[in-house]
Formats: structure tokens, C-alpha cells, sequence
DNA sequence: ATTTACATTAACCAAACGGTTAAACCGGAT
DNA sequence: ATCCGGTTTAACCGTTTGGTTAATGTAAAT
């Protein structure tokens, strides 16, 4: 293998070019020229390296995606008490939108623009394989009267619907509700708040 | 006014058109030739009642943006009691989400490809109006012992993440969460079961 | 030095895009 | 009947877009 090196790191730096302007404007807003401009290459290299720009978008929008499930699965398949795995997903996913902000709108638009060019990539993941234990973890917290009753899917949706949203709200958000806070030390601060938000509402 | 209604017809259709296929594919994503086929007219005809695409995607997303910010100003002009407050602000948004899901995705995605294009168009509410008022309140039933200690701001935002995400989510959620569940179902119950979550969680 | 295999570029292309033009259409007023 | 204003269309235009081509560069292997 004469180039490796080169060929790689020329793909790394494509790549990192393509996540943020894909990111921040879409699959359809973004634009070739722009991503190679990014990258300071020629167009033409960009498609040497990444046949169109659909694959291109399917190995990012692939990364993004099993960013915003991964924490979802390792909820589902934790062993901890159920109180500490609410703790746990909060944190994870605070730990991971404080350093990828833009990834559940990314994500969540891209999905609902075209589900047919995108739902297919989900499965990779095993993400469903903890999911009826922890629907039956949840369950048996409500029978043994530990919690409140509550749906477990809707349980779940909550926690991530508190985690999640105020990433993809930040700057109506900002304008709305936090003008002349700082949202970064907001955010900081924020998973621990959610945890104990959610707890605090089912425990009884 | 010679044609009076035909011409106010026509801008109807098309703002109906322009409507769905700007919230299911976004500004960049849409084509004017879409939008004048599915009004059933010529593109020609398209530009001569809305001048630009600019144009066009700016009025639709105005209505947009004041459906969502709407139910917000209402919550903070509101003169209930607090918890009242909170229900009323969560069959609301529920309200107006069932009728038009893609509001979240719509707004925040194009809020965050371009927020300089937008975020101007958003002062047109008097949105901050009751906001202080409800600070205080918030800030009174801590400090009277009824609620739970909470930034006023975060509670708002929980509130409105609790009720919006399941939405901009759904597709996703439906396949990871809610497989054979029917969401439609599930969300007409879910104003109250929201409010009461969100209750339960900072009453003493 | 020549070959070899990948890397890089300028120039180009067809299709799609937002937008324009100029002519036709059409119903009511004159 | 004709004039008139708003309405509608086919054809067109310049630009942008994703993608290709064919030629050149380049560095290690022979």
C-alpha cells in the first residue's frame, strides 16, 4: 500500500469538511463546491474520493445517527437500578450534544425531509436488544410501588425529549427564554438537573 | 376589484402548497416547480403572485413561527394559578401540534441553516411581554413552599421540550419506542400526561 | 530512466434551478 | 365591438449544481 497515509488522512479531512457543512445546512443546502473548499481540495478530488454526494451523506449522516442511538442502547441494556440509568442516559447524552450540539437537528430533519433515504440505516445498530428488559425493569419499579404508573415508551421519550430538545431549541431559545445567559454553562449543569427532574417525578 | 376573489383564491391555493412542501422539505429543499404543480399552476403564474422564493418562504414562515410561539405567549400572559398555568400551556401546544406536526422540525431547522434569514422575523410577537410576570410567580411558589426550587427558564423549557420533541421525533420514535403503537392515539392523551409529569415533578 | 499506480487539477457537461418575457386569455366596462 | 385590467401560459435565459473527462503530477518500485 504505496499512499495509505495520505489517502486516509485526505479522507479524514473530507470527511470533517462535509459533517459541519452538511450539519449546519442540510443535505440539500450543502454544496460540493463548498464542501471541497472547506477541505481545500478540488471538486473534482472530492468526487474521486466519495462517488456522490449521497454516499458522502449516508457515511455522515451514518456516524451522526449512531451518536444520537448510542446512548439510547446502553440505557436499554444497563443493569444498574433504574434511577441510576436515568442518571446515566442523562449524562451520556449531555456529554455527547455538548460536544456535537447540532446533532439532533441534524438528524431529526434529514429524517423527516426524505425516511426513505435514511430510516434504512437504523437497524445496523442493535439498539432494540435491552429494550423489552428495560420496558419490564420499568414495570416492575410501577408494581412493587416504587414509581408512579407510567407508560415505559413514554418514560423514555421524556427523558430524551428533556435532554435533547434544548440542543435543537438553542437559539429561539436563546432569544426567548436565556437572553444574556450562557447556555454552554447552562448545558453543563443541565443533565443532572434532568435526572432529577424525571426522578423526581415518578419516584414515590 | 375586478377579480377579486379569483385572486385571493388563487394566493390561497398556493400558499397551501408552498406550505407542505416547504415544512416536508425545508427552504433549500424546495423547488418552485413542485410547489406550482401541486397548486396546479404554471411556474410563470407562481412567481407573478409571489415574487420570489425569498418571498414566498418568508410569509410561510411567519405563520409558522407565530403558531409555535404563540401557546408560549399565552402561558406567560396567562393569569392562573401556576400549575393551571402549565396545563394550559401543554393542551395547547397538543392542540396545535395535532393539527400541524412538522411545525417543530419546520421552525427549528430552518432557525438553525439560517438563523440570520429568520431570527429577525421574530420580535413581530410581543412574546416577552408576561415573561418577568411569570418569573416571579415561578420564583414565588418556591419561595412560599408550594414548588420545588427550579430556574424559572429551565421549567419553561422543560415544559415546551416535554411537548415538542415527541413531535419533531416521531418518526425515529416510533420505530425505536413505539413500534405497532398508534401515535396519533398516543398523543391526543399526552397534553395532560405531560402536565401531570411535569407537576409531579416540582410539587411539594 | 522507465514503469506503475494512485493523486490532483482545469476544463467541461448536461440537467436543474429560480426567475423573466412577451404574448395570449378572459370577463366586465365603455 | 373594443378596450382594459388582471390572469395565465409557453418559451426562454443565465446561473448553479452534481458529476465527468482527460491530462498532469508524483513518488515509490523495477
Amino acid at each position: 500500500m504505496k499512499e495509505a497515509k495520505k489517502s486516509l488522512e485526505a479522507r479524514e479531512i473530507i470527511l470533517a469538511a462535509a459533517r459541519q457543512i452538511f450539519a449546519a445546512k442540510g443535505f440539500s443546502g450543502a454544496r460540493m463546491q463548498e464542501i471541497a473548499d472547506s477541505a481545500g481540495i478540488n471538486k473534482a478530488l472530492l468526487h474521486y474520493y466519495y462517488k456522490s454526494k449521497d454516499k458522502l451523506f449516508e457515511q455522515i449522516f451514518q456516524e451522526a445517527l449512531v451518536k444520537i442511538i448510542r446512548p439510547l442502547a446502553f440505557f436499554l441494556a444497563d443493569d444498574s437500578d433504574l434511577f441510576q440509568k436515568i442518571r446515566n442516559i442523562c449524562r451520556i447524552y449531555h456529554e455527547v450534544l455538548i460536544e456535537y450540539p447540532f446533532l439532533p437537528n441534524f438528524v431529526l430533519n434529514e429524517i423527516n425531509t426524505d425516511p426513505s433515504r435514511v430510516l434504512h440505516l437504523m437497524n445496523a445498530e442493535g439498539v432494540l436488544v435491552g429494550r423489552e428488559k428495560t420496558f419490564k425493569q420499568i414495570e416492575e419499579a410501577i408494581a412493587s410501588g416504587k414509581i408512579r404508573t407510567i407508560n415505559p415508551p413514554d418514560l423514555i421519550l421524556n427523558i430524551i425529549s428533556l435532554s435533547m430538545f434544548p440542543f435543537a431549541s438553542r437559539p429561539i431559545a436563546q432569544e426567548l427564554m436565556f437572553k444574556g445567559v450562557d447556555m454552554d454553562e447552562m448545558f453543563k449543569e443541565r443533565a443532572d438537573q434532568v435526572a432529577d427532574f424525571v426522578i423526581q417525578s415518578i419516584k414515590l
